[in-house]
DNA sequence: TTGTATGCGTTATCAC
DNA sequence: GTGATAACGCATACAA
């Protein structure tokens, strides 16, 4: 039989210290990396007992002691989002690198959920908040959500914003408009003209930056009248598709191409182009943003702009752990990638 | 301006109180939910003090003195998958339900990092640790891992397996036999016989259930030789695709179906099967399991069976705060989706 | 009902 | 080098 009934009190480092025979201090020395020296006998005797009676140092009370901890906060819009969770797992990857332990809330959009889980989170004391990418359903109270982060940061915490700047803090960004910039060029290039552009129906300043290089592009190319066609539905899969349905045949036939600013809306506007009995790519090319991993089975494969998650990630984390600020913003990479949705036109 | 340039320290119940003029208990009573009852008018000074002063509790302080934490850690075996990122949103979800808040690690299959995760988790002292899918690249230290577990339970935490149930330890699963048994049966009532059925080739107990519920669903229509078509190749998407790519012409001509245990290796098989020049589904059926959404944009879509998430992580939940262990098995439906994958042969 | 005193597990500041 | 001792912020048993 294995134990008694009764929950047994955790091995505390008391405990240890008692079994090793010497001081808590000095037991504390050993296990949890202080720069004093010990020993090499107690050392010995220290690791020893923790490792016979299963010690874990119990992380709260370092925290406590410490005044801070090992942890960082990671506060995304969704979680079961392919954009996002490759996002999350880069981050938390990244500060795993750096020995700090990650802590994932979300929000599903509500601003008042948001609001909410920083001031949870700030409890938690982590090293830092991260908060990867916005776009609200309900219309956010930015005022005290700025308050709360600023309380935050007054406390010596650290808030880094991912794919967004629409609070008044450090952030790291994709380099959105030169990716589509690039993305124009190249299908301008091969022949697509008549464009048709879906940006987002919420006001996001990543995807604003997309449309304008996306648009840049194409004047840079020749194409005079680029921004005729630009669209904002909703932001999502089903929008963009909704958006598609509501065109004419006549609009649709006269266009090259659909360009959207996620690869999510434009799977969205392919679902939608189909259901109108148009061939992708024979009739219609269509192009999107992010290169999520998980549509490396769709037909035809989708041309995108890469994004360089490694490298954000690496900065976030980063910016979130060096105490000064470092303002010099350096986008990450994005990249067209030219794939079977849009052949040369 | 805005603040000194030093970190303040944060505010802490204490300050909440003096500045209430109340005794540090009573502040406590009010704002973190004690049985005890305090005058109307102290509960609005302090109230209002905590809200003018930006307080919020330092759960590590909390989690201390109660010797618990509201937390419960997820332990998933990878993050930037769009199963598991669906699970870990709906245990979230889950959790949060009940007023808990969920700390992610990523195992990344590694054996070993799955221990020195446990150890860490064990220290944060959640309510719960829930492991949540497996399959190692390197060979486990299994009970080095029990072991460990059984201490954090032994201090009265509680551990969830989900998904797998290769540990002694309370699990929650889908019925992956029933689910894969309807499948077979509406898939050979169909035409479906000559079925090639691809396992995993890491041992998963889950996956087992899969594929000998599905021989089982072929049995009962009167397929024979049912047995005869199983391989293990490696668990993943390019194990299936190279699985496919290894037969020989004669033998995926008299094929009628390839069923694969995930979505994700069954959507491999059909990049193989492409990539040998079949049409899907005129030459050849396809199905999987998991009915992953994010799949919605692949052509042809997918015949799988599709799992009751939600149901799935409520469990699992459950599981993890209720203190009386309740062995019964209840696992989560899961029954087939027939999509254009496999049109009647 | 309210306040006082104590303890949670750890780190840090000091003497030794 | 090592060991007493005082924090850290909060909850609770107990006294008032």
């Amino acid at each position: 039989m294995r134990g008694e009934p009764g929950p047994k009190r955790p091995v505390t480092l008391d405990d240890v210290a008692r079994y090793a025979g010497v001081s808590q201090p000095t037991a504390s020395r050993v296990l949890n990396g202080s720069a004093r020296k010990v020993a090499e006998s107690y050392r010995q005797r220290v690791i020893e007992a923790a490792r016979e009676l299963g010690y874990t140092p119990n992380l709260p009370a370092q925290a406590m002691a410490r005044g801070t901890s090992r942890t960082i906060a990671l506060l995304v819009s969704l979680i079961a989002d392919p954009y996002f969770s490759a996002m999350a797992a880069e981050i938390m990857k990244q500060a795993e690198a750096v020995g700090l332990h990650t802590s994932i809330a979300v929000t599903d959009r509500q601003a008042d959920r948001e609001l909410d889980l920083v001031r949870v989170l700030r409890g938690q004391q982590p090293r830092a908040i991260i908060l990867a990418g916005s776009g609200y359903i309900d219309p956010p109270d930015e005022q005290a959500l700025v308050d709360e982060l600023h309380r935050y940061q007054d406390t010596g915490g650290r808030v880094v914003l991912v794919s967004r700047s629409d609070l008044p803090f450090e952030t790291v960004d994709f380099d959105n408009h030169a990716g589509a910039r690039q993305l124009a060029r190249e299908l301008a290039r091969i022949g697509y003209r008549k464009c048709l552009v879906l940006g987002s129906g919420t006001p996001l300043l990543s995807m604003q930056q997309r449309v304008e290089g996306f648009l840049d592009g194409l004047i840079e190319e020749g194409v005079t009248d680029a921004a005729d066609h630009v669209h904002h539905p909703e932001f999502s899969w089903k929008g963009a598709r909704e958006f598609v349905l509501s065109l004419t045949d006549d609009q649709l036939r006269e266009l090259h191409l659909v360009f959207a600013v996620t690869d999510d809306m434009a799977l969205g506007a392919l679902a939608g182009l189909r259901e109108r009995g148009l061939r992708i790519p024979e009739d219609i090319g269509v192009a999107g943003f992010d290169d999520i991993t998980t549509l490396r089975d769709v037909v035809p494969t989708l041309t995108t702009v890469h994004v360089d998650l490694h490298t954000l990630a690496k900065e976030a984390v980063h910016r979130a752990i060096t105490p000064d600020r470092d303002l010099t913003r350096r986008p990450a990479p994005a990249y067209p990638v030219l794939r079977a949705s849009t052949p040369p036109h």
